[in-house]
DNA sequence: TACGACACGTGAGAC
DNA sequence: TGTCTCACGTGTCGT
């Protein structure tokens, strides 16, 4: 049976918690104990279900929508967006083959500006005025990327990603 | 390549094993079964492994580079391929704000045919200096509630919610 | 109360 | 032989 639980299972504003490495005593046991039949692994797959899970959680700040925490809807974000990419890939290269055998040289840049609201058209309400209070992060932090926020029902995932770590 | 497991697999006849096939057994036991503690699952359970199956089975085609069929691996592949194409979203704006400035008209469209393009993200913002430190949103962010913090390789999510909606 | 999402331990198969 | 990956059933926690 399954052992007591591992720790207090806070979860972390949703699910899919990070880690939950530790888990109980694991191998409190001492030493080495008798291999029994196949059941050696254990802590080997303790660990494969921990690395994926940090893949599973490193996959969300690379997806601007985030629809639900949960593991399946982040997959399914990753996907959709994967393919809005894909799609303006397809745009930008029928407006490139334009703009080399046309001219219209502003037009295209001018297009281009105006895709980002088509892009993030979906239902989603304007929040430009809540990113734009710049916070005072004692500074030191160059290169500093940040936003690619969503807001959800009540949730609002801001990622920030810079060079250094902080 | 073993994802293809014995995945459909309606009857419980597949997996039963000699230790436990209690369960099973008053499951398989049709009609209304007994409730029993908190047992009600096992259904649902399968059902939605089945659907983060299929979800990271479907997340497979979208990413063109596959390195291996593992779980773990399909997600690094898609992490590694998003962040790919953000990179060359970076380098296509660069390119076509140097375009529109005037100079090398060519060159940026040739540069932009040798990669397989992309374009802007939805929000992206730049922190270019960091003053006014006092935050000027007037809309009033009652309530706000609770920030987790969590820390990965290079990323930090912080998510927090609010009773009203922003 | 019941439902949904999750981590856990474990047997099985492949290399 | 051992190691890795997987699906499964189950207990737990939060809504």
């Amino acid at each position: 049976m399954p052992l007591p639980r591992a720790e207090g299972h806070i979860s972390y504003g949703g699910a899919l918690r990070p880690g939950e490495g530790d888990a109980i005593a694991q191998y409190v046991q001492q030493g080495k104990r008798i291999p029994r039949r196949g059941e050696v692994d254990l802590s080997a797959e303790r660990n494969r279900r921990k690395k994926l899970n940090d893949r599973l959680f490193a996959l969300r700040p690379v997806v601007p929508k985030i629809s639900k925490m949960d593991k399946a809807s982040i997959i399914k974000d990753a996907i959709d967006y994967i393919q809005e990419l894909h799609e303006q890939e397809r745009r930008i290269q029928a407006d490139l083959i334009q703009l080399e055998s046309g001219k219209l040289k502003k037009n295209a840049v001018f297009d281009l500006d105006q895709e980002i609201p088509t892009l993030s058209r979906l239902k989603k309400k304007r929040i430009d005025h809540s990113y734009d209070s710049r916070r005072s992060t004692t500074s030191s932090i160059e290169d500093l990327e940040l936003s690619v926020s969503y807001i959800g029902e009540k949730t609002v995932v801001v990622s920030l990603t810079c060079s250094k770590r902080t």
